[in-house]
DNA sequence: GGGTCGTATATTGTATAAAATCTTGAGTCA
DNA sequence: TGACTCAAGATTTTATACAATATACGACCC
């Protein structure tokens, strides 16, 4: 198989191949990631690893110190919660102007999206159930005149992604999340749009709840004296 | 002048370069930007060229087709709104968590950058002014416990100079945030936090207004037909 | 005459090699 | 003993050269 089919180029290859394996924590928090093994690992120079890293860091999943070298960026409880918030706040957002221009093909698609999860589910691939689940939220929300709000959302998912992986993802929790998809799915198709977005809203926070309920003590374990957080909620506005 | 001494690379001077040089117009919205012809203007290789265009990607200020290249992203109307949209949202939600937390070191810091401030306004300097009002507002949250929030909101006030720097940015319009500035540090300093968390929101406001006032013309003579986006309140979901 | 295929050219993507920078440790001097 | 210098090694960054890809245009077939 030659997965050039699938990336326009090799930097896009890497980029795929370099997220997957931080994500499955083959690199783990805090790791150095040098160029040059990077490049005979995949069988490449070291110009498309470099491009790719850069990528990366933009994604928030590496730090880049000029000179010094690229390491996988830290876990840390705060961050979890703020990506939380964020999406919390952004996503009902899109969710409230994307629903109502929902049409008969984008429902067809998320259904598509809905079956292929179900196999991801049955398959225990977390792997592909993290992107496909990115790929349904993002496909809620394509209709929504904000790009720049999707382009943060994607990120966010992203970074949801990876510490969806590092606890092992019951499958319990991943069906519960496909069974919430399937009633946002048919919120949106009967136009009850403020109730989908109040949906979606408790389906993110009780994402968060599963994920700090496994990963708190990971972490805890890791940075014992972290002074606790204060769990900042997304209504602090209202 | 040797700029390595600000700039750790020559991939990061490229970058501020070709920043500047998109947001002053020197290459406008569509505009091809060929690598080569970039690395001779500036009398490096391609490769620095390469990654300051993936980093300005990311940045949202140009867009890479693979195999195509990049061109200066196009200005739009829905953009603005969602990108002013954002900041009204997020940056009275991080003002909120941070304004407490600002100790005596920081108001000097603000007062120091308000002093320069007055400096590019008094100087006309619209470049200038725009990297210092962006520097003010992250000032002003830097004590946030929300790194990804504070990223993305460093992103959008780089997307809003952009937009700023098109209208020629009247001195009293300059003016004017610099009072509201003053305002925002002495509410902080009273720690009236409610107020000045409103008061950052009326100010957001404000710019976008300024804003969609110059620009709407500008936007409407290139695309005239351009569909009316609706003015989506930050509101939408209290 | 219309459409499709193939070639020429320009541009981007990648590999290899050279230059610059940082880290580390031995060695020297106060 | 402690701190400082500086040279060697490792790593990143940049330059140069080569390969791959896309676009435009013309020839050829239907």
């Amino acid at each position: 198989m030659n997965p050039r089919l699938k990336h326009r180029t090799l930097s896009a290859l890497i980029v795929d191949e370099l997220r997957q394996s931080i994500l499955t924590g083959e690199h783990p928090a805090g790791a150095q990631l040098r160029q040059d093994a990077l490049a005979e690992a995949y069988g490449v120079s070291r110009i498309p690893v470099r491009e790719a890293l850069f990528q990366l860091e933009a994604e928030g999943l590496v730090r880049i110190v000029p000179h010094k070298g690229a390491v996988v960026s830290e876990l840390s409880l705060a961050e979890i919660n703020d990506v939380f918030d964020l999406r919390g706040i952004l996503e009902p957002r899109l969710l409230a102007h994307s629903a109502p221009l929902l049409d008969a093909a984008d429902f067809e698609r998320l259904e598509q999206i809905q079956a292929r999860f179900s196999g991801s589910i049955a398959a225990r691939n977390v792997r592909e159930w993290g992107t496909i689940n990115a790929e349904f939220h993002l496909a809620l929300y394509s209709r929504a005149p904000q790009p720049r709000s999707q382009a943060i959302v994607a990120s966010l998912l992203h970074t949801s992604d990876r510490y969806t992986r590092v606890q092992l993802s019951s499958s319990a929790a991943m069906d519960a999340a496909r069974r919430q998809h399937a009633e946002l799915i048919e919120l949106c198709q009967a136009r009850k749009t403020e109730k989908a977005c109040r949906f979606l809203f408790d389906h993110v926070e009780g994402v968060r709840k599963d994920l700090l309920r496994v990963v708190g003590r990971v972490l805890a374990k890791k940075a014992p004296a972290e002074s606790p957080v204060s769990r900042s909620t997304a209504r602090s506005r209202s």
